[in-house]
DNA sequence: GTAATTACTATACTTTAGTATAGTTTAAAT
DNA sequence: ATTTAAACTATACTAAAGTATAGTAATTAC
C-alpha cells in the first residue's frame, strides 16, 4: 500500500487517526521542542550554538530534548572525532517537512484570533 | 490588513511565528484536548455524552478541559432551561477549521511513519 | 424511601515535566 | 598552574498536570 493510499485509510478509522495524531503531537509536545526544530530549521548546529540560540533552556532539557527527538527520527546527530569531540545536530527529512505542519497551525492561529479576538 | 496578508507578515518574523504556534499548541495541549474535539467533531454533545465517548476521562478533568476550551473560543457551551439542566457543547468555527490542522498532522505522522520505520 | 441520572465541584494525592546547581572529561590558551 | 571551552551527566528540588474518590442538588423511576 502506498503512503497516500494508507493516509486514506487511517482517516477513516478514528483509532488508526487518533494514534497517528499523537505521534505528531509527541514530536512537540513539552516546552522545548519547538524552539529546538525551528533553530535547526536555519541548519545544522553544535550543542552550544542551540544552548545560545534557546533562551533560558538549561543544558539537560536540550541534552535530553535532543534524544528524544533523534530517537523520534526528527534529529540526526554526528560526532565528529575531533578533540575536543564536535557534535552536530541537523533535522532529518522528516524534521523539514515537519515545517509544513508548522506552517499550518500557524495559519490557523492566525485566522482563529481574527475570528475570536478581534472583533 | 487582510487575514491572508497577516499570515504572510507573521511568517516573516520569527517571534510572531512562535507566539502564533503556541496559540494552536494551546488548543491541544494536555492528554484530553484531542479526544474531546475529535468526539465533538461528530456533532454537539452534553457532559454524560463526552464522558462516555471518552475513554477512560475524569469528570473533573471534562469538566476543566471544557472550560479551557470555551476561553480559547474552541467550545460554545449552551445551558437550556429544562429540570434538571441540559448543557450542550459544540465545536465554534474555529474548533471546526482546527479539523484541517488535525488532519495536517496525521498526514505527516503516516509519511513520517513510513519513511522512518518501515524500511 | 432507595436508587439512578445529570452536571458538575472539592479535596487529597501521585506522576510527570521542568528548574537549579554543580560536576565530569579532555585539551587548548594565558 | 589556572582558566576557559565543549558536550554533556547527576542530584535534588519545585511546579504543573493528571488521578482517585467522594460529594452536591434536583428530579424521576421503581
Amino acid at each position: 500500500m502506498d503512503t497516500a493510499t494508507k493516509i486514506v485509510e487511517v482517516k477513516k478509522c478514528s483509532v488508526q487517526y487518533v494514534l497517528a495524531l499523537n505521534d505528531a503531537l509527541n514530536v512537540i509536545n513539552g516546552k522545548w521542542k519547538t524552539p529546538i526544530i525551528g533553530s535547526l530549521l536555519f541548519g545544522k548546529m553544535r550543542f552550544k550554538e542551540l544552548e545560545r540560540n534557546i533562551d533560558k533552556i538549561s543544558p539537560r532539557m536540550l541534552s535530553k530534548e535532543l534524544k528524544d527527538l533523534e530517537i523520534n527520527g526528527i534529529v540526526k546527530r554526528t560526532v565528529y572525532d575531533t578533540i575536543p569531540v564536535t557534535v552536530e545536530y541537523e533535522l532529518t527529512e522528516s524534521g523539514k517537512t515537519f515545517q509544513c505542519v508548522l506552517d499550518v497551525m500557524v495559519e490557523w492561529a492566525v485566522e482563529h484570533r481574527e475570528r475570536t479576538f478581534s472583533k
